[in-house]
DNA sequence: GTCTATACGAAGATAGAC
DNA sequence: GTCTATCTTCGTATAGAC
């Protein structure tokens, strides 16, 4: 159910996606929402981005002993084809929710943790290559702002042109310290 | 009150900015809406995007005398001084749009033109810098996906680090073809 | 636990008076 | 042109039956 909701989210927004479609969409029954989720909706989206920014941190430290630029080229080749596999609805879930719902403490709060991991991943892996700490952070800022921007930019463009060239400008560029 | 409803937009998004909102933000007329614009929200939402994107345009073509990382800064400075002065809730409109409203073809479409036009601008200024047409666009599409993404990841961090750390990354990258 | 029905509020669109 | 009122839709939350 949870799962469910970080895909509608992704593609729909927070707004975009009711309990309706969500019951519908993972075929659980619709009147056990309140006892799964006593929080109501802030709740469900909270561990939805929280799941999808786990799932996130996995596939990157997958490629973590081949350095920064292979974490960077694995979390790209994973959202590309989820851009391409749904004719560009899939976005970030995260994204979704940092637009979307900053308002809400609880899931800034969340997706300011999982921006943070996925900053700390890569500051890791720069860090392994000789980078500086203040040089890491903020190349590590770089690289998930790129990152968030260019899924933004690929269902606009319709084309993962953006994703491309983010990966492949900034790939050298996380290695070189 | 285009200038009203993007202004809504950018803080609260397409979802969160309602007709009531944006007539009592700007003071005019609440029976007027449907006249002017018979397209309904799109169509306000559309002009509103539009008119923000054109406005940036205007900015970062301020400083093209001075290169390509003087535009960058300059935009970056624009939109700096507009989190902080909200308390980080004033984001990217067309980031807004490009988040919530790509279903929309209307919207979708005046979110590209606006990408588009940026990205031209800075693709300009980096040719005159030497850059090849093949790597200037691929630099183009970078800079304006991290100028995006950090807007998103300061309103998280309630911090205007993201941006600065895109703005002194990427404004030397910019500028040495 | 799961389900149905409903209350409550919000928002967009529409019609008609002035 | 401007305004008020209303219609309709939709989504969340809640209460109560099985």
């Amino acid at each position: 159910m949870v799962a469910s909701a970080a895909e509608l989210v992704r593609r729909n927004g927070i707004a975009g996606t009711g309990f309706r479609d969500v019951v519908e969409h993972s075929g659980t029954p619709r009147g056990s929402i309140s006892h799964h989720f006593p929080g109501g909706k802030r709740q469900m989206v909270s561990e939805a981005v929280r799941l999808s920014g786990a799932h996130a941190a996995t596939i990157m430290s997958h490629a973590e002993q081949d350095g920064p630029a292979a974490a960077l080229a694995e979390i790209c080749n994973v959202f590309r084809r989820s851009l391409v596999a749904t004719d560009y609805a899939a976005g970030c879930p995260v994204g979704a929710v940092a637009q979307e719902g900053w308002r809400e403490p609880e899931l800034r709060e969340a997706a300011s943790e999982v921006f943070d991991e996925w900053r700390r991943i890569l500051r890791g892996l720069m860090r392994e290559r000789g980078w500086s700490e203040e040089r890491a952070e903020d190349m590590a800022d770089l690289a998930v702002c790129a990152f968030e921007g260019a899924l933004l930019m690929c269902r606009i463009d319709r084309s993962t042109a953006p994703l491309d060239h983010v990966e492949h400008l900034l790939g050298p560029m996380l290695e070189a310290g």
